[in-house]
DNA sequence: CTGTTAGCGCATTCAC
DNA sequence: GTGAATGCGCTAACAG
């Protein structure tokens, strides 16, 4: 009852709408308009002006909430990592968030263990409840089969495929796998071994399939182990590969922490690196050029990944059909200490 | 017009409050309150079990949006913080997470560079913008000074000190200092040298200071030497330390990424350790104990300090007053093999 | 025990 | 060129 007669909004609260359109005695809608840059409106200038400086007078700030409950979108997304220690999702994440912020979106951090995640559907309440208009998923499991998937709130998976096609965004796994073994193979390996973790993670299936079809196509021998990402598994990994009777004399390994537990059972068995064993990580980190020796490894584009996942987001949430995404910028090998001529 | 004529919604767009009242031939606002377990409601049994019922057939889910509308409060926060691949950020998160979710909060993520980050301030417009209820800053700088001052808008310092005391959650940094110097005084060390980040970064500035009075309180020599959190920055620190006339025996270590520059410097210049130095870290993970020499480190209580800065934030938001919080629980020294006794 | 009423702050269709 | 009216979905004060 009182609005109209404050032109001056109380100082502790945020100025409305309707505040300002009180203090330039105008109407909410034509304030609303201009404050839009509604495009087809047309308003004299003079008008226009007391608006925008009242406006700005004022530090009106629009109402995020009040807008996404009339326009049904919050401009606002999750997105669902394995918090892992594991490098490669920070900066994944980076890459997301710096493409969100320069769309106006903000986005919902939400963490999931890697081992056993919720179904992607758990997720679902937050579209449902409006909370967000979209989920990027990336802890999904292979294995998680009918119970994952998703039904009709927008998502894609990043990083991972989900349980059917058209809404992924990936990055190029097979030209990684390629730039190893062919690395490897000019350097004279024959026998080549990869760490990494279990197949039910898509990365995993994936580099496992391009492995095999890539040694098979050089005629080499390749062995592939599967423990955990975590330190321990490379560890174990490695020592298994080592106790064969015809040791790999070749290593890839699939995340940075796996790196540290091999170089523990490289250690223990006596063998030099690159001198017995060459070694290749598919995680790089700036880390890797500190080690005991520095180690070799192939660059993904996380950043674009993440960057790419968004955008592939919000085209499904603005109807906008699409399809698979496979991030298209070219991965790098980074020619390091740990590889060299194989042995003999 | 024909909201009333079809109860069953359309399958396509979610069921609202008025959905369910229609259902059931009841109000909305009786709905409403038997959905929220309105504590002094009573309302007959059958009547009741009727809308539960109801609302779990056409799945109803509370649009958060609306909610957040009318009560003037939207049940996220915001997090910045230096998304470095510093592990340390993984923890804390994962611990802020983790207390959000159990108490029906959202985190939203922001990411902000290490070096010269905006001020605080910058990030007030979320909450003039409704998009949260408050904010936790882990990114002030001590020199940010007037700038970076925040006014009006819900918030918390994590694991720094803002510009002004009542508003800060840490770490007990002095204790961490004070395990250090313990166990290598213990191990018979006298001469002593610190690799950390810059003064201006809060925690620093306090492992600093708590050094100086521990060194002198026990008649030892420290020497102190700032570089970037990172393995460069770790390399360079480290070699400045160790081209002193006098070196010191013993070495801790700010950050896990200058661990591994402190590692390639003590290398280069041919000291073992822990034979001739040995070397502790103040960042726990799990790789230290993968490392050529396995490190020997300070374990801080992050996940707490996450979960604590969340809890004083929605403090703050509750306009329950609070005070500065240092996170009580017990930190622990971890005992591996870099630490020995000092030489001669 | 349950219904009425009144907005939260904004965008938008329609009228003049 | 500008104003009036309506409603997004929900909660809460007040009636009966």
């Amino acid at each position: 009852m009182t609005t109209s007669e404050v032109p001056r909004a109380n100082p502790h609260k945020r100025a409305t709408l309707a505040d300002i359109a009180a203090a330039v005695d105008l109407h909410v809608s034509t304030v609303s308009r201009v404050l839009n840059h509604d495009p087809n409106l047309s308003i004299r200038p003079e008008t226009r002006d007391r608006i925008l400086h009242a406006a700005e007078l004022q530090g009106y700030r629009p109402n995020a909430i009040a807008r996404a409950l009339k326009r049904a979108r919050t401009g606002a997304l999750a997105m669902v990592v394995p918090l892992l220690r594991n490098s490669i999702w920070s900066a994944i994440e980076g890459g997301a968030l710096r493409y969100a912020r320069e769309h106006g979106l903000v986005v919902l951090a939400i963490e999931e263990p890697e081992d056993e995640p919720r179904p992607a559907s758990h997720y679902q309440y937050l579209v449902e409840e409006s909370r967000v208009d979209g989920l990027v998923i990336a802890t999904a499991l292979r294995s998680s089969g009918k119970r994952g998937q998703l039904p009709i709130v927008p998502h894609v998976y990043m990083n991972r495929r989900g349980p059917r096609p058209g809404n992924d965004v990936v990055m190029d796994e097979e030209q990684a796998m390629a730039l190893f073994v062919q690395h490897v193979s000019q350097l004279g390996h024959h026998r080549i071994g990869v760490v990494d973790g279990h197949t039910r993670i898509d990365t995993v299936y994936r580099r496992r399939a391009a492995l095999k079809q890539l040694c098979a196509a050089e005629g080499m021998t390749a062995f592939f182990e599967h423990e955990d990402h975590t330190e321990e598994g490379g560890y174990r990994a490695t020592r298994r590969l080592l106790s064969r009777a015809h040791r790999p004399t070749a290593i890839g390994v699939g995340s940075l922490n796996q790196v540290f537990g091999a170089f523990k059972a490289l250690r223990e068995a006596g063998a030099s690196v690159p001198g017995d064993v060459s070694l290749v990580s598919f995680d790089e980190d700036e880390c890797l050029a500190y080690l005991e020796v520095s180690v070799t490894s192939v660059s993904m584009p996380l950043e674009s990944l993440g960057a790419a996942a968004v955008r592939a987001l919000m085209d499904r949430v603005e109807r906008r059909i699409s399809t698979d995404v496979m991030v298209s910028d070219p991965l790098r090998l980074i020619h390091r200490d740990s590889t060299a001529r194989a042995p003999r």
